[in-house]
DNA sequence: CGGAATCCCTGCTGATACTG
DNA sequence: CAGTATCAGCAGGGATTCCG
């Protein structure tokens, strides 16, 4: 888990990493940008509501926040569900697919506790 | 592994999510923006030469490319190693400190291959 | 070849105000 | 509360040129 996750054959790579087939580009695709793996982190928590997640989160507006969560939405990594109450509730959870960015969030956190 | 990295006392939640504590954002710090996770990729395969790497992304600019990659070098992530030949010749590697986000870089990486 | 310097521009982001 | 709308600013990044 730690080294020895170079079993590409050498003639792939380039192709292999070129952006476009390069699978870390991929991720970066759907996780990339300056707020969604914090937002991803804090839902991950629970820490659901939006008005939650803004507080949390300094610096970020809540057009950037409400932009950021869209487009987690439409990639499929986050459910949003809205309350019909007043005043109106949204909370957001993780899909299924959400749930699978969890090893890539928690390593991030792990690296920022030692090495921060 | 997967499931339950979550045994944080939850009154600490607050105060450890904030950003400037959050370790989440720590790691942001030094591998967000559009390149970096891709350029570790590369040098992470010791695809180490500036042109190389330079070629091997699509869309990034020398400036950006020298940048990033200076940012990184000051961040302890990687070393730069020069050869004074003419031409001139640079090889950049993963610093010990670098090595150790592998597990993330990696993660990465077989998330896009899963689920990209 | 591996940059540094310059110019330039777009688009991301925040601030503010408004709405259901 | 959870957004949307509008405007404005600045910095991230590209294109080009030049240098050791």
């Amino acid at each position: 888990m730690t080294e020895n996750n170079l079993e590409m054959p050498a003639e792939m790579k380039e192709s292999f990493l070129a952006i476009g087939t390069c699978p870390v580009s991929t991720t970066i695709g759907i996780i990339g940008g300056k707020w969604k793996v914090i937002i991803l982190y804090l839902i991950s928590y629970d820490i659901c509501r939006f008005s939650h997640i803004h507080k949390l989160i300094d610096g970020i507006s809540k057009k950037t926040l409400a932009e950021q969560l869209k487009e987690l939405e439409n990639d499929g990594i986050i459910l949003r569900k809205a309350f019909p109450e007043v005043p109106p509730r949204v909370e957001y959870s993780l899909t299924a697919k959400g749930l699978t960015l969890r090893p890539i969030i928690f390593s991030m956190r792990d690296w920022g506790i030692k090495f921060g």
